[in-house]
DNA sequence: TACCTTTGTGAGTGATTACTCACTTTTATG
DNA sequence: CATAAAAGTGAGTAATCACTCACAAAGGTA
């Protein structure tokens, strides 16, 4: 691994950890095994640095998006959002907690906030093509609600990856959709 | 409005505005009207400050909470949980910004961890139970869900609350639940 | 070898920040 | 009124932090 990718995974790993605003770039050159200065003649600044790992992370994730037809039966394509979302959740586990992290803090969101809501329009306008192909009444609201309840079972999660109940909540999700409960 | 209010008051708008990293002391007590001296005559530090205001808030909806006896009928308790925590996020928007961003700030999560953590095991309990009157299934997984669904909500809207159909949303998931569909 | 570019260092710097303290003013109490 | 406690001030301080810079080492190319 070259010290420039070093960098990005100690950055990510405390930020994700201590925060934006209380990781020190010293402490990041310290776990990093790098010097200080050398940070800023690959990044530039601590924005650039933080910049680069939401970019670095959304791509790893659009790669692993690639394959996702969504071509399979109305409900099997929420099923299939459903389990593909957690299973994101899982791999990146330490990158969304940092995603988490930034949504609140203005000032980097300015540096992700762009990124980051291309991508949830996006989420949103698929699953509401979704509901509405399975004749959903209000298919933008269950949209909304979905995405809602998966960011929040996220959340709860990435508070306490050790005790949340990630796997039965997924199966219990699922399977209320697969009821057609949701398909009014 | 005393200068003690004032600060608080002062402090949790530039908080929840802010985050508490980005908000120096200085600030506070520009916009507060006040030296910064007092600021820490009053509360000792920033970290008390910051208590301070929590203890202050979450005493705010204690309060408000009161009467909330819970006796309807099963469905009715539910909904009654849904339009009585959007009207808590409606009524102190501000702090809950603040929350939300505390909850991704360890450092500042040790200040109001313990209350807000007790406050939603309290939440999830009386969830469980009120589904469990209901005949639902699985009570502890449906008390998650909804408790999951009610926070993504809440920080969607908290994003954007003036774009966010939160009006919407709110008779969503009453007319949802009012269905029986949880109750399994 | 000679030369250039890239990578890497670490001591230094100016700005910011939470907090202190000696002091003044206001308020309460006998 | 006298006195003490509480409220309030603002200049000062030590520490921290993001960032710079002069320089060295390493690597590629002729």
């Amino acid at each position: 691994m070259t010290n420039k990718e070093q960098i990005l995974q100690t950055a990510l790993a405390l930020f994700a950890e201590q925060g934006y605003d209380r990781t020190p770039t010293s402490q990041i050159a310290r776990e990093a095994g790098v010097s200080e200065g050398l940070i800023f003649r690959h990044f530039g600044s601590k924005d650039a640095l933080l910049a680069a790992i939401i970019q670095l992370g959304l791509s790893q994730i659009a790669e692993s998006m690639q394959g996702y037809t969504g071509q399979a039966a109305p409900h099997g394509a929420i099923a299939e959002h459903i389990a593909r979302s957690f299973a994101l959740v899982r791999a990146h586990e330490t990158f969304w907690r940092l995603v988490q992290k930034a949504r609140f803090q203005p000032a980097v969101r300015q540096t992700a906030a762009a990124q980051i809501e291309e991508v949830n329009r996006f989420i949103v306008g698929q699953l509401t093509a979704h509901f509405q192909q399975a004749g959903s009444a209000n298919p933008q609201l269950e949209a909304l609600h979905l995405f809602a309840l998966i960011d929040g079972v996220t959340i709860h999660y990435l508070d306490n990856p050790a005790e949340y109940p990630l796997d039965a909540m997924q199966q219990f999700l699922i399977q209320k959709y697969s009821d057609g409960n949701n398909m009014g």
